[in-house]
DNA sequence: GTCGCCGCTTGATCGCTGTCAAAGCCGCTG
DNA sequence: CAGCGGCTTTGACAGCGATCAAGCGGCGAC
């Protein structure tokens, strides 16, 4: 380890993403500057403020995209999956923090490296076009949630997302999630505070629809019917 | 008029966005498949909801792009000035919907014959790359102001970005504003109410940071230095 | 097993912002 | 010039979510 020995062609986001949608030149171009790193939970990526000089794609796990303000608040503006890349390229110095929720692999590239890659390798820019659009998509999709929605409508939301995400159908009807984050994170996710989502769950709870397991890192979604209409309200 | 007689070389914004970046070559293809349309203040380009059939360079003017939700409530998740790009490419239905807030022209395309003229157009595929990687910076600079940040910091902020957009200095040392939108269109760009907004302006009046005319649509910068700590208190 | 820590839940209270309502201001029309 | 209509401002009040402060519970260390 610790060299390229880990080719594209045999990694585990290989048809996923920036790397699936690469042609082979492109694809070469491309694992010749990049590094495989591992990143535990709560290890940082990069830091908002520092010189902007890499980027990645996530090979596996989940990362947390924070913006900050001067006097310390934090908003998740974004969470990055396996197979999603991440960096803000053509910036010189980063706005943003990219932190791991769990043990997360990435294949890092030298930012400046990767634009001028991806300037012969019209197959990668193509690929970061569309998810760029997507995530800007995203974005102004929050922005909704954010500016206009209340607790209740965040927090249901934001379940129905995680189900659609990544649901694990159970025997019966209900359907179970794992929340791949803590309070805090889904508090900042949602833009508002940990007491609240923990009441909102609760409430949920109360109304039947989800039931909470493993210290609230388990949620089974029992009537997904009665979660709907909490989440767009008439 | 009607036809493309109007050729980009003429254009106003032929050297701004998209078209700046275009080589000749590319700059033809995008010109013979592009019409000229204006739009009067309150007019609606796209309903959120419609088949997504167009996309276009804003020639003049402003437009907002806003995301509803299923009662009703509108954010404002965009401002679109001349020279800006609109529209969601590769997406069927448009989730969103574009308004002129002023009379404004546009240069429209079929979003489908858009998309594929840039397949072949690098330079211009390169170009709305850069602007749709700024756009999502800005998403996420908002995402912060939504999520965490209160009345006051918002509208405060608000008026500095103003400044640095659109400043027309005076005399004296004040700085004179026009706001493009109306109290209510700030409202749903800030996630607030008009009541809120118009508070928080009479707030920065009495601390004599700003003087109101036109009936609230110009905007006198007295003292930007007060301002600065109210966007972004310590 | 038991202790202690950390994250989650629950409770009480406060303040900000939304809501509802009315009045003011300005430009426009006739 | 008078009257009207839309936008903005101001006021009173209520509600939601933040804040502050205990409890609770699970999990790991010893």
């Amino acid at each position: 380890m610790g060299t390229q020995s880990n080719r594209c062609a045999e990694c585990d986001v290989r048809d996923m993403g920036l790397c699936g949608a690469a042609d082979r030149d492109d694809l070469s171009a491309l694992s010749s500057i990049g590094r495989r790193r591992a990143l535990a939970a709560g290890q940082v990526l990069t830091w908002a403020g520092d010189d902007n000089v890499l980027c990645a794609n996530v090979v596996s796990g989940i990362l947390k995209v924070t913006a900050s303000t001067a006097n310390g608040r934090e908003q998740i503006v974004g969470l990055v999956f396996a197979g999603d890349f991440v960096g803000q390229l053509f910036e010189e110095t980063s706005s943003l923090t990219v932190t791991a929720l769990v043990d997360s692999d990435l294949c890092v590239y030298p930012r400046e490296r990767f634009e001028r890659v991806m300037a012969e390798a019209s197959s990668i820019e193509r690929m970061l076009l569309r998810r760029t659009l997507a995530s800007l998509n995203d974005a102004r999709e929050r922005m909704l949630t954010l500016g206009k929605r209340g607790a209740q409508e965040r927090v249901a939301g934001f379940l129905l997302d995680l189900v659609d995400r990544t649901a694990v159908r159970t025997v019966d009807g209900s359907i179970s999630i794992d929340v791949p984050v803590s309070r805090g994170d889904m508090a900042d996710f949602l833009g508002l505070t940990i007491e609240t989502v923990s009441r909102q769950l609760t409430r949920l709870k109360v109304l039947g629809a989800i039931t909470l397991a493993r210290g609230g890192r388990s949620i089974l979604i029992t009537d997904r019917a009665a979660l709907e209409p909490l989440a767009n309200p008439e």
